[in-house]
DNA sequence: TCGTCGTGGTTCAACTTTCAACCTTGACGG
DNA sequence: CCGTCAAGGTTGAAAGTTGAACCACGACGA
């Protein structure tokens, strides 16, 4: 490897192959799951999660800031991902009357379906590629781990 | 939810959990991963990958088919993104001598010197985001997780 | 020797994301 | 009032990726 020796900061062996592990494990899971989408449902993973998030508010909407926190996408993908959307007719955007700078997209019926529709072939490749294959309490391990990462409370929803 | 009592393959709320919390911590490795390397070194992770596995090869070289496999990328992108290299001159191509379809990708020697510039800084980034946030036995339990889902012996380097 | 086939790579068009610039709306102080 | 300012969204161009079609080289049988 490269400088190896002086940096202190580098990763030991452990956590290069732990890391590896992931990028291999990560490449995986997102092929199969993108693969899967776009094969099934002609959507990519990004507009699945926005059409999810939509469906779990209530009234089935949320202005495009709450969108864009919940969906985990920046606000311009957002925008253009909801214009495509809208054209598809699976979601529609407003402006809110009382403050006219806010814009709540809502998920229609048709968006609702497809949803239903797109969602158990998805959630069947999430188990195949990752709750098939491990333990319960790797599972438990998982929620720990990716929590610790992201800097939350593993409680959480 | 959606269906949830008619389909046996359904999520459990510990797998939701994970699912969701994994969701989150890849979301931001990436961004702090893919920032710190284009703000420091104005490379995309993918190509970063392709100069760490040639700089591994014998003679810091390769097939494109190998690359590709190596880097964990598609031979198209790969193909694009070596054309973009090349043009930076961190990478040579030449087509084999004794066997005229094949192409041999080589790290040049201003190419390693990026990697030896880049590396330092996106290994810190790594480890700030990942090891120094979980205990040595999560570096472990990560490792077995993700081997498990790569489908590979987690004892592989 | 020649046609066929398969492998190794590249190219093209479509699509998504990102970054920066921009527009619009409401708030606030003078 | 009016000018300034920040928040909320959008837009356009550039960059990267994808999948399909495509080209080039070599192997192999007739």
């Amino acid at each position: 490897m490269i400088g190896m020796t002086e940096d202190p900061r580098w990763l030991t062996d452990d956590e290069q192959r732990a890391w590896r592990a992931y990028l291999r494990a990560n490449r995986m899971l997102w092929a199969a799951l993108d693969q899967q989408l776009q094969r099934d449902s002609r959507l990519p993973h990004a507009y699945y999660l926005i059409l999810v998030a939509l469906s779990e508010r209530p009234g089935r909407r949320a202005t495009m800031s709450e969108l864009a926190t919940l969906a985990g996408t920046s606000p311009s993908a957002l925008s253009h991902a909801v214009g495509k959307l809208e054209a598809q007719g699976w979601v529609s955007r407003c402006r809110d009357t009382l403050n006219g700078r806010i814009v709540l997209a809502t998920l229609t019926d048709e968006g609702f379906a497809e949803l239903v529709a797109a969602a158990p072939g998805h959630v069947g490749e999430v188990r195949r590629m990752i709750f098939d294959r491990l333990a319960p309490d790797q599972v438990a391990q998982l929620a720990e781990i990716c929590s610790a990462i992201a800097g939350e409370d593993p409680a959480w929803p």
